[in-house]
DNA sequence: ATGGTTGGTCGCCAA
């Protein structure tokens, strides 16, 4: 079973690549963020002419997220209890193959001590909980998507430029690691312990040629998925322009594989 | 500290 998670940034613009990733990986199931179209919008035919169902969670100009399956989601469920940013769009979530997926988009946070900043970490102290629970219950999950927040100083181009700013500060370090004490673990690092893996450059100032990068797009896994967890790759070709005539996103896609 | 680029939408905000 593979999963993806990639921040799109548009699905409308970025629609023909995202018919590539799925043509290229074959995933089970598309974990996108930002879509940033409405559930009325949302681009259900182009997806179904490849085979895959759509359920969406959208907001009109920002956010947005949804989950793309051929093979059929179980118990999806829009947001979660309590989110003290309900009117956003930032999580959906189903269940696959014995696993919930979460797809999230967390709140960006702009910069260290802002409002938007303070907001972003109430909210994840709210999903904490939410993940708490239901760990509490016995749910076994993969947790994924854009969190705008970088692990440790491997995942940072810059780390001791970026150490305390904006995705990669204490507080945002403290809600991964209140994350982490449910009973999760990073994926990816379980099949790559190098620096220097990124998934994310910023359009401005030439960052992907420079290799400027953070890895801000994670799947965590409770006991279950990890020991099914074959193998994660990011996409890295595809933050490239390649050939295509549409633009990159500037997040690449991440691929996580587990064992049936 | 500022700037740089992209997307949605049409003068800016968000990232």
């Amino acid at each position: 079973m593979r999963a993806i998670s990639w921040n799109v940034n548009s699905l409308r613009t970025r629609l023909e690549r995202v018919l590539g990733v799925l043509e290229r990986h074959q995933p089970d199931i598309l974990c996108l963020q930002e879509t940033k179209v409405t559930n009325d919008q949302f681009p259900h035919a182009a997806l179904a002419e490849v085979g895959y169902k759509a359920v969406v969670h959208g907001q009109k100009t920002y956010n947005g997220v949804a989950l793309l399956s051929k093979v059929g989601l179980e118990d999806v469920q829009i947001g979660f209890p309590n989110d003290p940013v309900e009117a956003e769009a930032r999580v959906i979530s189903a269940k696959l193959g014995g696993l919930r997926f979460i797809n999230l988009y967390v709140i960006n946070g702009k910069e260290v001590g802002c409002d938007k900043y303070v907001r972003k970490m109430g909210w994840l102290d709210a999903l904490n909980q939410w993940i708490g629970e239901l760990r509490a219950q016995g749910e076994e999950m993969v947790v994924l998507g854009d969190f705008n927040i970088a692990p440790d100083d491997r995942d940072v181009y810059d780390p001791e430029g970026w150490r305390g700013k904006i995705h990669f500060s204490e507080e945002e370090h403290q809600r991964l690691a209140a994350m982490q004490a449910h009973g999760l673990e990073d994926l990816y690092r379980l099949h790559h312990q190098e620096a220097g893996l990124f998934s994310w450059w910023d359009y401005r100032g030439g960052a992907f040629p420079r290799d400027h990068g953070l890895r801000i797009d994670l799947a965590l896994g409770s006991p279950e998925a990890v020991s099914r967890c074959s193998g994660s790759e990011i996409d890295r070709e595809e933050r490239k322009k390649g050939t295509w005539e549409a633009k990159p996103s500037d997040h690449a896609p991440v691929i996580v594989d587990f064992q049936e």
